[in-house]
DNA sequence: CAAGATTGAGTCGTCAATCTTC
DNA sequence: GAAGATTGACGACTCAATCTTG
């Protein structure tokens, strides 16, 4: 039963490890936020319905790069979005292979109630620094995202690029 | 008015968002590095790996406390690394409840070949940034997790209550 | 052929339910 | 009943293969 002697792994050191316990505790925020306030969205479908609100019509490639995630991932969020109505997928005459993306008023109506919420998850987990701290981690993250900005998986990319 | 383009979307503030790509980047590097070197190792792969090199003859539910997973997931991850001959799972007479594991002597091997890969993972990921920012970064986080240690998405607490 | 999307497979991560054992 | 583990379910994430359309 190691206790305290858990200096033997080095593994609480490593900025892989302790990033993805960070990102362990920005879900269970979410998570905690979400159900508190009686809302059923995970992280990406509320991600989702920012984007496909703030660019109606965009596609679901288009969209995959602005909230960086997989083509493939997006496709099964959609479908349940679509499937609770919330989201729709329209077919148009000129462009048979694009699916563009509506959101519906159901989903504009549970938009509107979790922004607060989601602001409040943001704020939550930035509490424990100081406002400098805040700042500076902000700083530092985005120092490594820019670097590493073309390597992720689902490349963030904005949309008027090529 | 800098970035025309992601100006929309504040989504690339948040700290949520921006730890997610961190995990996403991190991710890309470890499966970069692992394939670059030939092995064949996920994150958690390698982390129970070293725990259970660590300590002989953990049972499942400490080793996912000191790697942070949760119970289930573990017991997947197990059954994966037993499936290749890297681990084995002990069930002894005086508590058939416990699954103690031990590392077999494949693991030992591959274990001794990834330990560099991942430490080059953990150079890279924190290389666009210079020592003190290094320093900062990882006190910053550590700062964020010692406050939430215990809201862990792997709660480990039997949440038997009620 | 290239672009956009879908399907299928595999891993990860969590929860709820169940089983065995203490 | 409680502890440790497994199973099943669901969402998320990625890649490879496939389908359709341009």
């Amino acid at each position: 039963m190691p206790d305290e002697d858990t200096a033997a792994l080095p593994i609480y050191a490593m900025p892989g490890h302790v990033i993805r316990r960070l990102q362990q505790v920005a879900v269970s925020l979410f998570v905690e936020e979400m159900e508190g306030a009686g809302i059923e969205l995970t992280a990406v479908q509320f991600a989702a319905l920012v984007a496909i609100d703030a660019y109606p019509l965009i596609d679901q490639s288009t969209l995959g790069k602005i909230i960086a995630y997989d083509r493939t991932t997006i496709g099964g969020v959609i479908d349940r979005l679509e499937d609770r109505g919330l989201v729709r997928r329209v077919v148009t005459r000129e462009n048979k292979r694009i699916r563009q993306l509506i959101i519906e008023p159901s989903g504009q109506e549970l938009l509107g109630r979790s922004r607060p919420v989601a602001e409040r998850v943001q704020e939550r987990l930035l509490d424990p620094l100081t406002g400098p701290e805040r700042d500076a981690f902000m700083t530092l993250s985005g120092k490594i995202l820019d670097a590493y900005n073309d390597l992720s998986r689902a490349p963030l990319r904005p949309m008027n690029r090529r």
